[in-house]
DNA sequence: CGAGGATTTTTACTATTTGTAAATATCTTA
DNA sequence: TAAGATATTTACAAATAGTAAAAATCCTCG
């Protein structure tokens, strides 16, 4: 922990070394004196709270993507997931029409994401939902209305959307021909492992 | 950013009742005192950096996935990229017979990642690449072999696979007919802006 | 419903250390 | 080599994080 924390700081000076930035610099749109950051990259001081986020921010960087690029662990060169080994999941029980297909779940990755193929038939019947998720759908076959709150987008073979999945939401298969897409679920918070 | 910070403890409090655990347990694993911790909760202290990561190890989270799922901000609700706005990309000078089109570039979402369609023809000619990200390829059409190492894997149309990107990799179309797949990048680290 | 135990919050206080301005050291470039 | 830019260190004050314990609140069970 005591390397994770001054991970922090060696991380701070590479993204501002990255952007050419000076200590000044940083410094001066942080609102902190420059001393404080030179302390800060070499480990001399751990940076409170509402000044890591101002730095973080003076780097022009989210605070969710800096701690993603610290520096993590152990790792396997791949993971394949084959066509016949798609198994059929459950997802919502009211849902009539859906038929969810597994590639990866939650638990296979370092990474808080699931993939899986989603096949919609005609005249489907859902009501909207929520997960804690943001949500990438690429459109395999077939066209649907994907109904966001309170908007409404058509989305065609070849399309893709991005949301936030927390936001209520529901595809809606008008169309006379099933249709199917692949859809990335990247999550918010720590699954029960 | 007095909001974030409020929004901190009140994330933790809710992981640790969605875990069903006290103050006293959350604080006794954090080695600090439960005064602590609900003065934390209910924004009465700043956690230091060492502190905040202790309790957040105590609620066996990650950090980069406790600050994921931190509120975030203002947002549209949703992003749609429509096939024929793909934008033919460059992604590697040498490469013979790969063809990029851009569905999501890196800055257009909270999440650090990217998604590209990438065709291959027959007889394509590539280096090894190494990219800063983890990469997962779902295959649309045809077949390709992935190289990725010291490992050979064949992946058919239907066939998903993660990988870190780190490990110098190429895809490689032996076959008689273009490949193609949707390819999405998770970056390891921030890019520049 | 009341009592007792569990849990959370608050109080009073100390120790620590963050963050500063300015001095000093180091680096870079002409 | 000298001057300017940049980074580091020093000495110190102010603030507050973090504590133990008291007080308050919540929850369950007989």
């Amino acid at each position: 922990m005591e390397d994770y924390i001054i991970g922090i700081g060696k991380r701070i000076r590479e993204i501002r070394k990255e952007k050419g930035l000076t200590i000044n610099t940083v410094a001066s749109s942080a609102e902190v004196s420059n001393g404080l950051i030179s302390r800060v990259e070499n480990g001399r001081t751990i940076p409170s709270l509402p000044v890591l986020l101002n730095i973080i921010a003076a780097l022009d960087t989210e605070v969710a993507s800096f701690f993603n690029s610290l520096p993590q662990g152990g790792k396997t060169a791949f993971i394949v997931s084959r066509k016949e080994e798609h198994a059929i999941i459950e997802k919502e029980d009211d849902a009539k029409g859906f038929q969810y297909k597994s590639i990866f779940g939650k638990s296979l990755s370092s990474i808080a994401f699931e993939a899986v193929l989603l096949e919609i038939q005609p005249g489907s019947e859902r009501g909207k939902v929520e997960t804690d998720a943001y949500e990438f759908k690429y459109m395999l076959s077939g066209s649907c209305v994907y109904n966001i709150g309170d908007e409404e987008v058509t989305l065609h073979q070849g399309d893709s959307i991005f949301f936030d999945g927390r936001i209520p939401h529901v595809p809606i298969n008008r169309t006379t021909a099933p249709t199917s897409m692949l859809v990335l679920y990247f999550y918010l918070k720590d699954a029960e492992n």
